[in-house]
DNA sequence: CCTCCTACTTGCGTAATGCAAGTAATCCTA
DNA sequence: TAGGATTACTTGCATTACGCAAGTAGGAGG
């Protein structure tokens, strides 16, 4: 796994790409938004994400400044940061265009459409 | 290249990844937005993505109807259709956050930020 | 102390990406 | 209208990401 990110441009949107442009990162987030904080938990959700691949994510995005440990030692949670919470609007679009143009989709949950970062800030320290 | 896309789970987030989830689709999809259409323009973009992945792109793209050409023949450009322009505000959110979140971004134009999914429907025929 | 559970790591095969070169159908100029 | 330049790709091969299965390490409970 790299380390540091490397952008391909200035671009705004290729950098976010650069950090959350794959198959996983942005399912991993949205598992914080619905309350998972354990890797456990989120190995349950539906996607079965496999062991490696959720462990890499986790560090990338802990690396990328997105997500934090609750504690230092072994067994520990992560939680959002407020650069993580602040792509949920990103999360929102992209459900909302997955309900209105692939057939059969589950509709995304009123409160998660309605929800707003600043619910998932982490308590001020 | 797939010809089909299988989808993880029915969750539209996931969907929705499981199509543009990847470097470089949402990279092509914002080329149309700043008035690309054919293959040389692509190219010619900040990033230089590789030949053969954007010739891989423009298919898949198509395939999963985002985009459609302009016609049948050789040489022939791309648009959007409503599938692909409805992607818009995933576009914009992401850039928002990048300029936000990322150091030294270059600032989405106005334009961009300001526009509808609508002005970049087809043409109605 | 011994076993269970959680949180990972490791190994290995397949798929996606990156780079360089090649090709085929236009288009453009002389 | 011949011939080179241009456009729109394809192909081959190396590297990186993903997917699956199995293994390990350390704390918690009994």
């Amino acid at each position: 796994m790299a380390e540091t990110v490397t952008y391909r441009s200035s671009c705004p949107l290729a950098s976010a790409l650069d950090i959350v442009g794959d198959k996983w990162s942005l399912i991993v987030l949205r598992g914080f938004f619905v309350g998972y904080s354990r890797y456990g938990d989120f190995l349950k959700g539906p996607e079965s994400i496999a062991t490696n691949i959720l462990a890499d994510r986790l560090k990338s995005l802990e690396c990328a400044g997105l997500i934090e440990r609750t504690s230092r030692e072994a067994r520990a949670g992560y939680r959002l940061t407020r650069k993580g919470a602040d792509l949920l609007p990103v999360l929102q679009e992209m459900a909302r265009w997955g309900f209105e143009h692939i057939a059969e989709r589950w509709q995304p949950p009123a409160w998660f459409m309605k929800a707003k970062p600043k619910d998932f800030y982490p308590k001020s320290k």
